[in-house]
DNA sequence: CTGAAATTTCTGTTTATACTGAAATTGAAT
DNA sequence: ATTCAATTTCAGTATAAACAGAAATTTCAG
């Protein structure tokens, strides 16, 4: 299956994207090609279009179904995995973010309280005011997410559709002082 | 200048963290030392504490500074540059938002709208409908973040605070149907 | 139970990135 | 103009991550 010219600097851009935001190249280039592809991809043929060794297509398809991003399905008389992942770029997204605040913003959270003690105990007013302040602040953006996910999705767009147009409908408390 | 044990485990969380999401270590972790300090400190300091070499400090530095979140500052009398950062978490991340969505958010939206017609030119309206669904949910998330990094600190912070209680100001139309 | 296709695991190699130390440069004081 | 501290650049080295290919395992058909 050959890639035309725009579906494949589509996988090249993203496989680029993946690896500045620390998601391995492979596995971000395997990811851009299901969610380009119309019907489920075999390892195969992903390897194939990626030019990647079988192997790598394994542990990149094992490490993108651990993420949730994809999942495999099966045909009657196949005894082949396909690949497949939304095509839903909401969807997508929130499972990524959902996947990074569970593995790294949750554990840091977590950290960083009790390098607040710590701090505190070791008598280091200052590095414990530092990590606090880190600290509420992971907090107030995790409850922030937390209640947003739980929205609806047509909430959640909605609300990004209505950017800070928000703002017009609070009462004057919530606009302003802090 | 001996570090506490909880300031360095900070810092070593700090560089973890920076690795998983595509800063390098050293430069994660040079910016959680500035941010932990009370005071600016010289890239000998730096170099010191964190046990890198004088020339690393030098180009996680420079690097810092590009990001705009270290800043030089000088005293009378010393030719030495004295590095500091902001104490205040929020500043840091709106800093690191806005030059991540310049880098990298607004030419990849650039891109993809190219694609997308290239993508159409090649008649391949599948990967068409991907690329150009892609681009639509960057621009929406786009325009969310300009109109949100405009807002005044206070009145953003008083939104994360809300959190799901927005919806509840709102009138009925913004709240469900697609 | 045997054999073959499909998949995964594992080990050695490659590659990209980070890092060091030396050399070069800068720039202020004299 | 010269010197010297401070900083940066650069070339080589080290390290860690990614990858390929072989070997092992799984899974299903017969």
């Amino acid at each position: 299956m050959a890639l035309s010219k725009a579906a494949n600097e589509f996988i090249l851009h993203w496989g680029e994207m993946g690896s500045r935001w620390g998601v391995n190249r492979t596995v971000a280039q395997v990811h851009a090609l299901l969610y380009l592809s119309p019907e489920p991809l075999t390892a195969e043929e992903i390897g194939e279009a990626l030019s990647v060794a079988r192997s790598n297509v394994s542990t990149s398809l094992r490490e993108l179904q651990n993420w949730e991003l994809v999942q495999a399905t099966h045909r009657m008389g196949d005894r082949r995995d396909f690949f497949s992942t939304s095509h839903d770029v909401w969807q997508l997204f929130l499972t990524v973010l959902e996947q990074r605040v569970e593995r790294e913003i949750e554990p840091t959270i977590a950290a960083l309280g009790r390098l607040a003690v710590e701090a505190r105990a070791e008598n280091q007013p200052e590095v414990t005011a530092r990590i606090a302040g880190m600290h509420a602040f992971l907090n107030e953006m995790h409850g922030w997410y937390r209640q947003m996910s739980k929205l609806p999705p047509n909430t959640l767009r909605s609300l990004v559709n209505l950017g800070a147009g928000v703002t017009k409908w609070l009462p004057g408390k919530a606009k302003g002082e802090q």
